[in-house]
DNA sequence: CAAAAAATGAGGTACGCACCTCAAATACCG
DNA sequence: CGGTATTTGAGGTGCGTACCTCATTTTTTG
């Protein structure tokens, strides 16, 4: 038994094959009942269309847009690579993806940038803060039936097709849980490190974890954030500051994915004193410090996954065909020294 | 610029469209001057086929076999139904997976089945233990041609061309940092449940986790293994025998994905104690324990991924392709109550 | 150098589907 | 009931490649 093909449907749902056609590429012009006939006989003989064929004969392209902050941490370069690597590999598939960047901090410029993206654009994949400015620029897309999926950071009030990413708050908790356990019973204090807070996932990080502390290891004092701004000098004064005003912290807590001077920082402040240090983010950076013990654990997620789901989403929606939510759900990992994944940084 | 076709290597390397056809599928019949000439032509506008069109032009469909035990774990209950939506999705690319279940005790059915598998079989993913009669039986797929991918536990003397699945080792050794950093700084010893220690993954993760308790957590004490054959009865047995003989136990490993029976047994034996109890593996029940705090932790790999992984990499094998090592590299996920993912297994 | 052998060209069909056009059939409405 | 709007059918073309046939050219060999 060979796989049936819309010949075989047009046979079995007795219309043209043109009918068929217009059912299943949802053009207009056939009666409800008609449809319910073809649809009726797909199913009978379990046809799935041929999505090879299907593209091929399409010849159609997929010029699409994937847009990051210009920014030079681990983080957002890691996401880039993986992203330039997915779209090498959508490449297969008539997926053209171009990597746009913006300043980190000009959401004019961001604005700019998406307002000229030609109109035939078949999609863009965003990783930026929920500003005013931003929101009206995604609703623009929007508008020009361009669909548009939110990368790292959700856009919920904006009308964003859909989310790639894992859930801040969550995020947080998680770190919280592994802190809590991680300390043990005795009571201790908590120094939180971030760069901003004005960084959405900074926030929410910050709420579920101190949910959690709150709730389940009450003998916990978790300290008010202390902002880097990204400058390693800020950070050894900051963090001066705070073992000196926090005697009893054992625990460090990176809303970000880490700075390259916190070790330096921690061996020359207090050399004799084990912290326990969770971060976030999996980068060249945080792997070597989870591999010599610098760090603890850190929750994220697979970056190479996020970038191949971002780009599927947006095929998907091109195509008007449903997505598999299984497969597109990013989980929150946890990775300690034990479960490093072996490969991606090493040199 | 669009993407070159045969049409324009011809051009390029000024022969006719039948040679470049010659020289792609490697016929007979052409000059070593002209393939160089080719090949020249090809390197030069940087040509890569489409396999989509030609597999179409090929009228070449997958028949794959996937082959597992037929086992009434819940965790190869949930495989097999990742494996079965993964194959539905497949089709789409002409990747026909049928599911073959063996007796799990049955090496010699499982051979005969696999021997009975037809020539033009594709690939075949197998999850089974490593014992004589499946290496033989592996290799005789091996001698035919056919591709195998193992599942979920290894069969590295065989010839088998990947594996898809995690370490059980650095699974176990995953579980044993857990268990260690949970139980916290005091004395306290670990008692060990298994269906039985003939299963590789199970020796595995043993392994590793004693290897990790030892090094790094000394003063816990890791009991020998319990064995229950599945059965809920020796289960209550067992642990209740085990519990007299260690009044210090504070954890509880389960070397697999968990038994329903544990939670009653554990309420009745000694409703007043607290345990840090950690699996494998993410099942309804598995799902349903993290939930309500039964369990602390579970060291799980994603089944979804494993099903995909798994049909991907043989249909890159079927079509000599190579494959995308950070795509199909598992994760050892860890999962707590704050990280459970949304969904899977819901009422 | 002629004959045989090998290499090449030209052109066609097929794969499963998308998308287009135009005519014919059918449904709907007042 | 006629006339218009809507549905449907028939058929064609193209996507990029595989594979086949047969004629023609080029190379090799005795």
């Amino acid at each position: 038994m060979t796989r049936p093909t819309v010949i075989d449907i047009a046979r079995e749902a007795g219309v043209s094959l043109a009918t068929v056609d217009r059912v299943l590429n949802a053009r207009p012009g056939v009666r409800a009942q008609t449809i319910g006939a073809v649809n009726d006989a797909i199913t009978r003989l379990g046809y799935v269309r041929d999505q090879a064929a299907a593209n091929l004969a399409r010849s159609r392209s997929y010029p699409m847009a994937v847009v990051l902050p210009d920014s030079d941490s681990q983080f957002v370069q890691t996401l880039a690579q993986s992203l330039t690597d997915a779209s090498a590999q959508a490449a297969a598939t008539r997926t053209e993806a171009r990597l746009l960047r913006f300043p980190p901090e000009d959401m004019h410029a961001l604005a700019a940038l998406l307002a000229a993206l030609p109109d035939d654009t078949a999609g863009v994949a965003l990783m930026a803060p929920e500003t005013p400015v931003v929101r009206d620029a995604v609703r623009a897309l929007r508008a020009r039936d361009i669909p548009v999926v939110a990368m790292v950071s959700d856009l919920p009030n904006t009308d964003r097709d859909h989310f790639v990413g894992i859930d801040g708050v969550a995020a947080g908790r998680t770190a919280g849980v592994l802190m809590g356990r991680f300390l043990g019973p005795g009571s201790a204090q908590v120094i939180v490190l971030g760069q901003s807070m004005l960084l959405r996932d900074s926030i929410d990080r910050r709420r579920g974890f101190d949910a959690v502390m709150q709730a389940d290891f009450p003998q916990v004092e978790v300290l008010p954030t202390l902002e880097t701004h990204g400058s390693g000098t800020t950070l050894a004064q900051v963090m001066a500051e705070s073992l000196r005003n926090a005697p009893q912290a054992r625990g460090i807590y990176l809303l970000g994915s880490g700075h390259r001077a916190l070790t330096q920082a921690l061996a020359s402040l207090c050399p004799d004193r084990r912290f326990v240090v969770i971060g976030h983010e999996l980068t060249p950076h945080t792997h070597a410090a989870l591999k010599s013990g610098q760090l603890d654990a850190i929750v994220t997620q697979n970056p190479g996954h996020l970038a191949r789901s971002a780009l599927r989403v947006l095929r998907a929606r091109a195509d008007r065909t449903p997505i598999d939510e299984g497969q597109e759900r990013l989980r929150i990992e946890i990775v300690l020294r034990e479960n490093l994944p072996a490969g991606p940084f090493e040199t």
